[in-house]
DNA sequence: ATCTCACATGGAAACGTTTTCACAATGGGC
DNA sequence: GCCCATTGTGAAAACGTTTCCATGTGAGAT
């Protein structure tokens, strides 16, 4: 039995039937060829429809590597978001996708799975591989040499504006201030803002800068940062955990969707109610938040929106427009079900006079009897 | 000011740093430059040390393009799935990227969005840009000619195993299977199968057929066959009136998890709650069904796992290794809070005896009720 | 001293395009 | 009838690599 290597060494030979064949075929030299398929210049009537005729014929399709090297345009464009599996991200490159298509480009998607050196090794892959152009998501593009010595054109997205690069992003700050906002409207003073990967973050950083922000301007008392790990925000024992060492909060500000399903999760665990007990506010907006028996309250942003915006501004640089920053894409604030207004018990009883080490305590109990 | 094209036109004459840049830096010919950079081939120390100066002096990175021109191997993969805004797709996607980037091939990422079309077209353009291999998940893989015409490897992923090309698979006829047993083993006779694009999705099928079949094996009246369009599945209040239509059922499977999540919230605005008036089991088992208040009752599969596989075994395949089909990955039913045993009031009461337009009448009051 | 032989090296062809340039043929205006 | 555009055409160079082949060098064997 053959493998596929010996049949495709056999075959290699002629496999592919390239503009020489079709000029053969149309008795013509390779310059009228490509003349007549590309309608790049003049050609007889009578002498297009031959070598038309011979293309088809023939089955002919171009060489998108022999253009390349030619014309020094890939017609590709490099990718880099984070990871695939966040849906925000997935859905950011689906619009990059859509975008793209239309003009003719392929997107090279590639996945640093949040690894800063990855990041950097994929910038250098995809620059060798004469990308056309960046759309980048990363730990920290400011610090990112392989982009600083980039050579085409880059679009970020998700970042904050950066100088010198064009962004698609929302305003993670006022975004935050919406959200402490709506807490504080709802009589909310003990808050809490989770994150994930907040030191390689600027979109948690800028999230918490303006939950801070807005927190201090209104004279609530500063939120507490509540960090924690990949590991730990996929096991619900240690969201518990983690929830239970922050008992006197009534508000957590989570700094994306999943981790506040998660912090809903492990409230439950703990005995509390959402949002009886506790209010939660996430960050995105995507799409299950929707359908959940209790909707979550977010910011909800449009990803694939994100991905588009930044595709176009990127085909504009390409084209050799100016590059001009367009303005931070909207956001809404979803009312779902998982704010409340704060409880007496939770708000006179609870959370201001007695001592934390008090709530732990009843929390642990809690915990006890609900497993 | 300067736009990009015109200081592209103008750096292009010696932007880049070919290995003729580095043979005359360090003083030898191209051949000996590539033999050292590759170390494909006989070198004197000396020579060796000359030309790797030179090229980190001059900051020399190879042409992918040159390269593949050379070689004929570009070292991508196309990759066709139909959306990434679909988290199963997109973590296999991650799987097939992680997977391809340690052998040092770069994935080329389309999205059909579930055009049959759009299919064809991607694959035509994506075998014109000479990608080594294919792995793909489309409507009609059986009926493509662009596949068929495929001169490289290909990996299926998700589809029902198909003679003439590696699937990366679960059985989903032995999982909806499973998916009745459960539903049976809880005393439901009346059960209904929820599918999107039922007509262009062989796994919508073939689930569809496992629950038949199952359900028949154990003398249980053959399942509905409810199909719905994305838009509709997208706005509760449609599939509340889908499910409205069908009042008499106390189980039903959907074809996703996605489509578990809006049966539930549809039957909700009914004033069903489930389990208690309705049971429902999901497919795919994507991340947050664990989090939920009520945790999805589903098929757990790993699709992260399918795209290594399908990566894997397409590795093998351009290696030149004989293709040998895999088994089918695993899948588990995952106990979740949305399958409950049949109440007697759902069994005796209504769905064994009334004729259907009563159900129907009793539904929309409660909606009106309950809205 | 001559003959091999291995090794190090460079020239050149090839990969599939596009594009520049030169050449031939045609036709209209003097 | 001559010149000059205009038009259609093909040869050839270039893009950046790899690889085949020929050449040159030195060492060891006769």
């Amino acid at each position: 039995m053959e493998t596929f290597s010996q049949w495709a060494t056999r075959m290699s030979r002629k496999q592919s039937i390239t503009i020489k064949d079709v000029a053969r075929e149309a008795g013509c030299g390779v310059a009228t060829a490509s003349r007549v398929l590309n309608a790049s210049g003049p050609a007889s009537a009578e002498m297009s429809e031959r070598v038309r005729r011979a293309a088809r014929d023939l089955g002919f399709s171009f060489s998108a590597i022999g253009r390349a090297l030619q014309s020094r345009r890939s017609m590709t464009v490099g990718c880099l978001v984070p990871s695939l599996a966040n849906p925000v991200f997935a859905e950011a490159m689906q619009g990059v996708q859509d975008c793209l298509r239309g003009a003719g480009y392929q997107p090279l998607v590639c996945a640093s799975n949040y690894d800063e050196a990855v990041d950097e090794d994929i910038l250098r892959t995809l620059l060798a591989s004469q990308v056309d152009g960046l759309i980048v998501t990363m730990a920290s593009p400011s610090r990112s040499v392989a982009l600083g010595t980039a050579s085409v054109p880059v679009s970020l997205m998700f970042h904050d504006p950066l100088p010198g690069h064009i962004t698609a992003y929302v305003d993670n700050v006022a975004a935050a201030r919406e959200v402490a906002r709506q807490f504080i409207k709802h009589g909310h003073r003990r808050l809490g803002f989770v994150a994930l990967r907040f030191a390689e973050s600027d979109r948690s950083r800028s999230r918490y800068a303006g939950f801070m922000a807005e927190c201090r301007a209104a004279g609530v008392p500063d939120p507490v940062l509540i960090e924690m790990d990949d590991r730990s925000a996929r096991c619900p024992h240690r969201v518990a955990e983690v929830l239970r060492a922050h008992p006197g909060l009534t508000g957590l500000f989570a700094s994306n969707d999943f981790l506040a399903l998660a912090v809903q999760n492990a409230a439950g665990l703990l005995g509390r109610n959402v949002p009886r007990d506790l209010s939660v506010i996430g960050f995105d907006g995507i799409g299950i938040g929707h359908l959940l028996a209790t909707p979550l309250s977010t910011i909800e942003t449009d990803a694939g929106a994100m991905g588009r915006q930044a595709a176009e501004t990127l085909l504009n640089s390409m084209q050799g427009e100016e590059a001009i920053q367009p303005p931070a894409l909207p956001f809404v604030f979803r009312t779902g079900a998982t704010l409340a207004a704060v409880s007496e018990k939770m708000d006179d009883g609870l959370a201001a006079t007695l001592p934390s080490s008090a709530h732990l305590d009843l929390a642990s109990t809690k915990t006890r009897t609900n497993q």
